[in-house]
RNA sequence: CGCGGGGUGGAGCAGCCUGGUAGCUCGUUGGGCUCAUAACCCAAAGGUCGCAAGUUCAAAUCUUGCCCCCGCAACCA
């Protein structure tokens, strides 16, 4: 039998589930149901990335030690999955003693391939920043960002020998896997083509300045590098490094899927580690687009962030899973918008599924006392229509064309209510009783709706299910193949059971004047229990004044000197977006100072104004200017836009505020 | 010359690789139906396919140049 192996990118943990972990995971489910229900042995992971840097530092900051971190956070991926109905096989964590040994036996074969090798890097170290500064970034032999004197360091590291298979990844690229391009969609891997073809440099993959990882083989104090680590979970998870190769040898090369942002990692690095390891590369990556909010990257405090439980609680798991296929085109960015979603939601499940599932069958249960029909048809346009449907829904999955597998279903049900319209079987009824031809007639509309959803089985699992137990099938999404894509399943005179709406229609203008509510009480009430783990999301956050904050003395505000300083000169750095260099009279003296204030304001403007000045902050390197101060502007919450501090001319350049 | 994505009826998108009557969903307008979740069905209006040049019998589709938008990266001390 053809096996498939399909997975996920690992998640880390730092980050709490977001709308984009959700996406690639239904997408990726999507994906495996669909090939299961073709009959192929179908095997799915999807798991949670655990170490580095950033897990380390909340940790120290929360005084416990990382694992704790991570234990807090995997299980609430795990729920979710459940939640969306994700029917993935197995869930790895980077901390399990099978990862671990799994790295090591990779390591291994790395070294005994030759690709490994030591070298020493020399660099000015800053401890703070935890990082190296090459010569021409250092201001007077000092950090940047810190100002302290930096000492020549040394570090040894362990190396891959990347360069090696620059022309082997080429060949990759040219000639895909099996027939297929490597990468879909193609036009991403041009991009990896031109970033290899460019030249491929050795790749550091051990670091010496984190300790939460897992120990480097044979170097004390060295950890794996964080991506060598986590590209490896694809096969860990397969059984490498336990002496049980079954599975690996049952699903690998698996293919997957990726959001184009780690490309690079998926298309070269992994590959090249593969080739290294003497093991296949994988089948294929499938790199999808990523979900923007109302075009706008999202933001809480203009109160557009995409709240997947707001959705799920009042719409539906499947409500969202239908959306996540339907109304993106795969592989392409997509905006995410409340209206879009209440839209589609509304024509396609509710006004669409919905409302013919339940005109069909109340119809049908109406006329033969609650039982489906009692005769056969087996010819009629739905019989073409669901063919049609189930044809085209078939090409689109395999290549994943997602939105056009919905679309197919999408179609068969506006067919199918078309049909129920053109025969009006309720006029039929009325004028005839119950004739043979009207038995025909709901057998059809009954039929194609049994087809739909099986069409929709691998899409929302949980809705075909529940149609077909509206339809009186005792049948579940998980057992749909092939062989029920055939027309004729429909069961005879059995009972059809009285249901509810399937969707039930949402009222645009209350769901989003709760919707609204909800966002102003966010806004107004500090969170009881603030958030431990700083999310991805936190950066685009901009802070809002809050009662909670802590108070500082007023030693601490008087350390600050805050002058009156006059511009005397201004232009926009070159090649950046928002910074102002500006030469400023403070006082006697005259600094350069860099802002980010360009977006708002001209040079015109600034010259011969008087603004307030930080005077006395540690110098930092802008884009390779140097800046002797700070500019103070208000910030405007919806548009992020500074506002300058503007003073009185009459001021004097110099003057203190406090 | 940092990397990438996009510009197609009012909105959101498909089509572009493999040139040949411009398609889908929503919206609008008119009509129909009353079985169904104020749902459904039919019809119509609405497009210089960002701009320009080129290749071709034929260009949304191929080539070149340009304009505009949006992400990412470097930068808001």
């Amino acid at each position: 039998m053809a096996s498939r192996y399909f997975t996920t990118p690992i998640y880390y943990v730092n980050d709490r589930p977001h709308i984009g972990h959700l996406y690639t995971t239904v997408v990726t489910d999507a994906l495996s149901r669909f090939w299961r229900l073709r009959g192929e042995d179908v095997r799915m992971l999807t798991g949670t990335d655990e170490h580095g840097q950033n897990i380390e530092k909340v940790a120290k900051k929360e005084g416990v030690a990382p694992i704790v971190i991570a234990d807090r956070h995997a299980p609430t991926f795990q729920k979710l999955w459940q939640t969306f109905g994700i029917a993935n096989d197995d869930f790895i964590r980077t901390t399990e003693p099978r990862h671990r040994k799994g790295v090591e036996e990779i390591i291994r074969r790395l070294d005994a391939a030759g690709d490994l090798y030591t070298a020493s890097h020399e660099g000015w170290y800053c401890p703070p920043c935890e990082a190296f500064y090459p010569e021409k970034d250092l201001v007077e032999g000092k950090c940047p960002v810190h100002g302290t004197l930096l000492e020549l360091q040394k570090e040894e590291n362990v190396f891959f020998r990347l360069s090696k298979y620059g022309d082997r990844l080429l060949k990759l690229y040219d000639e895909g896997v099996d027939g297929k391009p490597f990468v879909y969609p193609e036009s991403r891997l041009n991009e990896v083509r031109s970033f290899v073809a460019a030249g491929l440099k050795d790749l550091s993959v051990s670091r010496t300045s984190i300790s939460w990882g897992l120990p480097f083989p044979g170097r004390p104090g060295h950890v794996v590098y964080v991506w060598l680590d986590a590209l490896v979970n694809y096969v860990t998870a397969l059984g490498i490094g336990s002496g049980d190769m079954s599975l690996y040898e049952r699903y690998w090369p698996g293919i997957h899927v990726i959001g184009k942002d780690i490309l690079r990692f998926h298309a070269v690095y992994w590959p090249a580690f593969l080739m290294s390891a003497g093991m296949p590369v994988p089948r294929q990556i499938v790199g999808h687009g990523w979900w923007l909010r109302d075009a706008r990257k999202m933001s809480k405090s203009v109160g557009n962030v995409v709240r997947p439980d707001e959705l799920v609680a009042a719409f539906g798991v499947d409500a969202l899973r239908w959306h996540f296929l339907a109304a993106m085109s795969f592989g392409q960015d997509s905006s995410f918008s409340d209206e879009e979603f209440l839209s589609v939601y509304t024509a396609d499940l509710a006004n669409g599924l919905g409302n013919t599932l339940s005109r069909a069958v109340k119809m049908a249960g109406d006329a033969f006392g609650g039982k489906t029909p009692g005769e056969v048809c087996g010819d009629n346009e739905i019989l073409t229509a669901a063919r049609e449907a189930a044809a085209a829904w078939t090409s689109a999955f395999e290549g994943y064309r997602l939105q056009d597998a919905a679309g197919a279903v999408r179609t068969l049900v506006t067919r199918i209510d078309g049909y129920i319209a053109a025969k009006e079987p309720w006029k039929k009824a009325k004028a005839e009783g119950v004739t043979p031809a009207l038995h025909r007639i709901h057998f059809a509309t009954l039929e194609g709706l049994r087809m739909a959803a099986c069409l929709l089985a691998p899409i929302a699992p949980r809705t075909a299910t529940e149609v077909f137990r509206r339809l009186g099938i005792d049948k579940r999404a998980e057992d749909v193949r092939e062989s029920d894509l055939a027309w004729g399943g429909l069961p005879l005179n059995v009972p059809l059971p009285h249901a509810p709406p399937l969707f039930p229609r949402a009222d645009a203008k209350e769901y989003f004047a709760s919707k609204e509510k909800s966002v102003e009480e966010e806004k107004a009430a500090p969170p009881a229990q603030p958030d431990p783990i700083p999310s991805s999301l936190s950066k685009q956050i901009s802070s809002s004044p809050s009662s909670s904050e802590a108070k500082i003395p007023i030693d601490d505000f008087l350390k600050l000197d805050l002058r009156i300083g006059e511009v005397i000169a201004a232009e926009k750095v070159e090649k950046s977006k928002k910074l102002m260099k500006m030469t400023v009279k403070i006082g006697e003296e005259t600094r350069s100072i860099v802002g980010g204030i360009a977006l708002a304001y001209t040079p015109e403007q600034l010259v011969g104004k008087k603004f307030v000045f930080v005077a006395n902050l540690q110098p930092a390197k802008l884009m390779g200017i140097e800046s002797n101060g700070m500019i103070l502007a208000a910030t405007i919450p919806e548009t992020g836009e500074p506002s300058l501090l503007m003073v009185d001319a009459s001021v004097p350049s110099g003057a203190k505020v406090k």
